[in-house]
DNA sequence: ACAGTGTATGTGTTGAAACATATAAATACG
DNA sequence: CGTATTTATATGTTTCAACACATACACTGT
């Protein structure tokens, strides 16, 4: 039964505030998702929204640009900020929407390329500084030196 | 480690020689993201799909297990952690669930009363420590003062 | 009393998310 | 070779989210 001790006893001990501890990380976690919820409503009526994006769109065409190459669907799905099982649609939306092009491969029947169109990279042109000043509009209340902590506790509250 | 900043340094003089920061806020912007949609999916797959649960339902569930008392739809509308305007649908499906129960108010015709119900109470009691030992299994690793500090910065950050 | 305004909740409709499953092509293997 | 397995993408179906709009009631001032 007791295959495994529980991390949360161990800790406790050490500190000797159990009950306190558990509240503070379910503290942290409605916080980050505050935050997160906050941050991205932002992008989205403000930027995403009036353009016809989402952002699961933006994310597709942001890491597009940042390839600066025609990449297989598979592997824009591995890079997107959620884990995407249903990336062909969303590929054939940009496609309907004009913003990337799709072309199937010659010599691997299975794969598909996918690139920015040109419509695609002059949206993420004009998009760029509307993007840098609402980051500095949300983050420019923290200093440098707070952004890599915040940096460095979100990376570690991942693993 | 070599400083690519062609592109940023230009329109950081564009928007007020900020570009070093304008990077490492996208960073941190995606790292909120993807922090927060790791550490809630795994929320959804182990604790909320197997309970028929999503996230927004767990949160009005929570936040009236918080209140320990029936609340009018629009303040559990206002407590969300993304705000809703969809409410009255989410809260039909959890009456249809049998996890909160929905009366009309005899004083004011346009008031709707919900509640917990036992069955509510029973799924929320039986979660608690399946949830804490999650919290403890994302955040164990940071100590008690990296959380208060994440806790800080991430309230700074929707300021 | 009643028209106008504000408040609380409900619904119509469209588009997208989730999850399983299906197709289709390449590769591995006996 | 031919069959099984893996890889890459597509689709069927159900449920949910978003936005606008609609309803239903209460309150206010005249």
């Amino acid at each position: 039964m007791s295959t495994k001790v529980s991390n949360k006893s161990r800790l406790a001990s050490e500190i000797g505030k159990k009950g306190a501890f558990a509240n503070q990380q379910q503290e942290v976690f409605l916080n980050l998702m505050r935050t997160q919820a906050l941050l991205s409503s932002a992008f989205k009526q403000r930027l995403f929204t009036p353009q016809g994006l989402s952002h699961e769109k933006y994310n597709v065409l942001r890491i597009l640009a940042g390839e600066k190459r025609p990449m297989q669907i598979y592997e824009v799905a591995e890079r997107m900020i959620a884990p995407k099982t249903d990336i062909s649609r969303l590929i054939g939306r940009l496609v309907k929407a004009g913003l990337v092009a799709r072309q199937r491969c010659g010599h691997d029947g299975r794969v598909v390329w996918v690139d920015l169109s040109a419509k695609g990279k002059a949206l993420l042109k004009k998009l760029a500084e509307p993007i840098d000043q609402l980051h500095e509009s949300q983050f420019g209340a923290l200093s440098q030196k707070e952004l890599e902590t915040l940096n460095r506790l979100l990376v570690k509250a991942r693993e």
